[in-house]
DNA sequence: ATTGACTCCTGATGGC
DNA sequence: TGCCATCAGGAGTCAA
């Protein structure tokens, strides 16, 4: 399940492998993703990539006219790869370029996406409706506070929408809700400023701390299977429901919360 | 307008 | 051993 942290970690591990290397084919083997894969994407045939960029948990290879656009969905990951190596299953969709690697989708579970963005043209639905990246100013503690107002949904579902922020998944929600003492199933409207304030930081903090171990942990990612081990030894709490919390050692209890595992020390958030 | 439920899919897991 | 049933979950879509 590729959060924020595992796609910028994979966004820095790619990109030296293929930036600046010419796009000599593109495979579909299955164009069957959560969309189809638009037919467009064949039109960076031949032409060189630019760069990579991320927008959410959206990656973006940048060609002259335009960008491949991935989503790893849950159980999606990229991988480098000789051109002649064998094929996965699950290989679903290939750039291979001119200096005999291959970049490769695998996802078996298929909610990833793959989508062109056509340079001037307006940016397609799902990128226009984004709230702000989390490691940026733009994401603040006045903002969360003001969007918050007169919103009764539990503050987890809130910080949750990526119309209020992008990229935080899951499991950092659940990090950052712990860290910053506050019970996840808060009303947003109910929370005072000041804690916002506290769980902007804690928010930007469990990010960048993730992101900062991923890159330290994948040194080659043409090595990589694509699951970066999802810093999984820093989680205080997500997937550690009955375990002690590590502040007050009391018992760790699991919720749903909007169909998803919720997990908070009831001593230490309220 | 908001909010919650549903949906896509396969692999891992557990019960019998 | 095998065969089910259940669960996980990002995020768009739909319905109340």
């Amino acid at each position: 399940m590729p959060e924020l942290p595992e796609v910028e970690v994979t966004r820095l591990g790619i990109t030296p492998h293929i930036a600046d290397q010419t796009i000599d084919d593109i495979i579909i083997r299955n164009p069957n993703m959560r969309w189809p894969i638009p037919s467009e994407v064949l039109l960076a045939k031949g032409l060189v990539i630019q760069g990579v960029e991320r927008r959410a948990k959206y990656l973006l290879i940048a060609t002259e006219l335009g960008s491949i656009i991935l989503h790893l969905g849950m159980s999606g990951s990229l991988s480098v790869v000789p051109t002649d190596s064998e094929i996965k299953k699950h290989d679903h969709f290939e750039l291979v370029l001119a200096n005999g690697i291959s970049l490769r989708l695998n996802d078996p579970r298929r909610f990833g996406a793959v989508l062109w963005q056509a340079v001037g043209q307006q940016a397609i639905d799902l990128l226009s409706h984004l709230g702000p990246e989390p490691l940026t100013e733009a994401f603040n503690d006045t903002r969360l506070y003001d969007m918050s107002r007169k919103k009764k949904t539990a503050v987890k579902t809130f910080i949750m929408d990526n119309k209020v922020v992008v990229g935080v998944g899951n499991i950092y929600a659940n990090e950052a809700l712990f860290m910053a003492g506050i019970h996840p199933k808060r009303a947003a409207d109910n929370i005072s400023l000041a804690r916002y304030q506290k769980l902007t930081q804690c928010i930007k903090t469990v990010l960048a701390k993730a992101i900062e171990q991923g890159g330290t942990t994948l040194k080659d990612f043409t090595k990589a299977d694509g699951k970066p081990g999802y810093f999984a030894q820093s989680l205080n709490v997500y997937g550690r429901a009955g375990l002690p919390c590590v502040s007050c050692q009391r018992e760790l209890v699991e919720i749903r919360l909007g169909q998803r595992a919720t997990v908070f020390c009831k001593h230490c958030q309220t």
